[in-house]
DNA sequence: AAGATGCAGGGAAGCGCTTACCAGAGGGCG
DNA sequence: CGCCCTCTGGTAAGCGCTTCCCTGCATCTT
């Protein structure tokens, strides 16, 4: 079946007023919402027109005409990642209850892509950006981003962060800091005293306030661990993996505790203790921040920091709707949640 | 500070023609790709006035006077889901390799929306719309559904469904009924006598073709399992948790197998198991479907069938770029991956 | 009863852009 | 040297829609 037989470009306007014979306004003030009143009959002609024609209004015509469009742009690293995923589940559930267009482009951890991303989603002229960063300590990087989305507030956009404090723009923040804290704090009293922090990479911020948060939070319990180190690698399944396995194949102590600055990493560290033979949780103590629904199950239940990512999302695109005059930052707050892979805690 | 002390809005065309004191036909040749050949100095001229004015074109203003968008709308059932977020992820990526812009929109796996969705989509006269689909045995429903998008098409759009094939358009089909079939032929080989499918729900289509390729593999191998049953739930780690739970409280004979539809049923599953008192593998082996990323490290290992999830997302978007004239089926391969859930197989 | 007021329809301008078409310049050719 | 072709810049007509503004009519006011 050959597919263009029945080709015929879509009913504009235009076929629907004529269809009812009314004019142009009318058909637009009755369909597409006006404060202006308009008689019921003529109403009742144009949705039936309408309707038979299968009119579909034309958004880019409009937002043309309006002057602005009801589109969102969303920025993730990567939207195969559970963190992202539920942020970005979130964003999208609320832009559509307020009936905006999600669009969406993956920047695959890279900052250079990030800001022409920012740049490419400006041309769609959207009414916000949602930026759920992966932010890195750059501070070159850092002024590009910030001047095109600078640019882009001078244009009349919105510009909300999510993830990461500290730019000037409506921003929601996870209680990283607070929540390793937290966690550290119960870890250095139930006894973990030779504890190793897999620290995702140097320059991500939230690597490093999740990485400094803990460090704080088993000084601030008064067992400062003097074998407290960080161990760099990727933010990934892989990054824990590989760092874990550093860790074993260096000389001295084995650590009693294990905290990988995600889930992800966390289950890659439980793989690698496995695969040398040790039993995560029995032999070494793994815990994880984030609370990836996914990982919920794995064995042992993996101790871990609970962020209400969705929730991130949503409250992201309230802020974008209720623009305020001056950049807040909303904190959102972290949770610790206890299971098997951290016995001494039970 | 006040945000909107500077606002000014964006540049246009226009402005850009004016700052290089060229046309406007000559501004738009030279910055957004024409046949036409424009001499160098001019060319010079306008692209440093782009510059100065940080111009970027509009995309909708664009569309409108091309009458044809760069966009192309994803529509997924839960973008949360790890199976449908790595499909989103290829063709997230595929999308802006093509220049093209991504729409999203979330169905929550409920059908009706699913089509309300593409009806929304269509006011953006996407160039393509991929469907990413949970889709279901319910006749009214799916023909609702096909005339959306057949209208769709006949305005010139290209439709490509990702995951069940026998709708007239282009889709991406995965061998879930061979799929199946291999790992059912494998467990029965292995000795597994009183398998039991966790089903997940009756009416899904993707639920019953690894249901069937699983119950017919049983067959095929020889060993008909007379206890082979399919219990329903839903299509989630709770679904999963709860199918098993049922399961447990049968009277009679406890399973020797279960295969879960998918993997986060499995997981789902496993965790009913080990509430009970019982050790996934051991006690009762489990297998699930989708090798879905982040549970490749549960332990046990979960035995499970490969797909290509992000393949299938690329694919997808090579059919709408390349638009064949008749609609086209790929199918992709399945793998069957041997883990610790299924020791009898190792 | 006559002017004032309110109300709803329609005409048309205009949003930012593309592109068909025109016009003028330059070059090649017999 | 005139003709025609080619080449490139500019003019202006749209694309599908919104919305300002004008108009005619019905209603109100005194």
């Amino acid at each position: 079946m050959a597919r263009e037989d029945t080709r015929r470009p879509p009913a504009t306007l235009h076929d629907v007023a004529r269809e009812a014979g009314v004019s142009l306004a009318t058909a637009s003030r009755t369909l597409n919402g006006s404060t202006r009143k308009v008689n019921d009959e003529y109403r009742a002609r144009v949705l039936t027109a309408a309707e038979a024609l299968g009119y579909v209004p034309n958004l880019q015509a409009q937002a043309v005409a309006r002057g602005r469009t009801t589109t969102v742009g969303i920025i993730v690293a990567d939207i195969t990642d559970p963190y992202f995923s539920q942020i970005a589940g979130g964003i999208i559930t609320a832009t559509d209850a307020e009936g905006l267009v999600a669009t969406i482009g993956v920047s695959g951890r890279d900052p250079e892509r990030e800001v022409r991303l920012v740049s490419a989603l400006r041309a769609q002229r959207p009414s916000g950006i949602v930026l759920v960063g992966s932010r890195v300590a750059d501070a070159e990087l850092t002024s590009r981003l910030t001047s095109q989305l600078r640019d882009f507030e001078a244009e009349g956009g919105h510009v909300v962060l999510v993830s990461q404090a500290g730019l000037p723009f409506d921003t929601i923040a996870f209680d990283n800091i607070e929540g390793a804290g937290a966690l550290a704090r119960r870890l250095a009293d139930a006894g973990y005293r030779r504890a190793v922090v897999l620290a995702g990479p140097e320059e991500l911020l939230t690597s490093r306030e999740r990485t400094q948060g803990f460090i704080e939070g088993y000084a601030a319990a008064g067992h400062p661990s003097p074998s407290l180190e960080a161990v760099h690698s990727a933010f990934t399944r892989d990054g824990g993996y590989e760092a874990m396995g550093r860790l074993l194949d260096q000389d001295g102590e084995r650590p009693d505790l294990v905290f990988a600055v995600n889930d992800v990493m966390a289950v890659g560290a439980m793989a690698r203790l496995r695969d040398a033979g040790l039993e995560p949780g029995r032999d070494v103590a793994v815990a994880g921040f984030d609370d990836i629904e996914t990982l919920r199950d794995v064995s042992p239940g993996l101790t871990t920091v609970r962020l209400p990512l969705e929730q991130g999302g949503t409250t992201a695109v309230e802020l974008l709707v209720r623009r305020a005059a001056a950049p807040s930052l909303v904190r959102l707050p972290a949770e610790v949640v206890v299971r098997a892979s951290t016995p001494a805690l039970r």
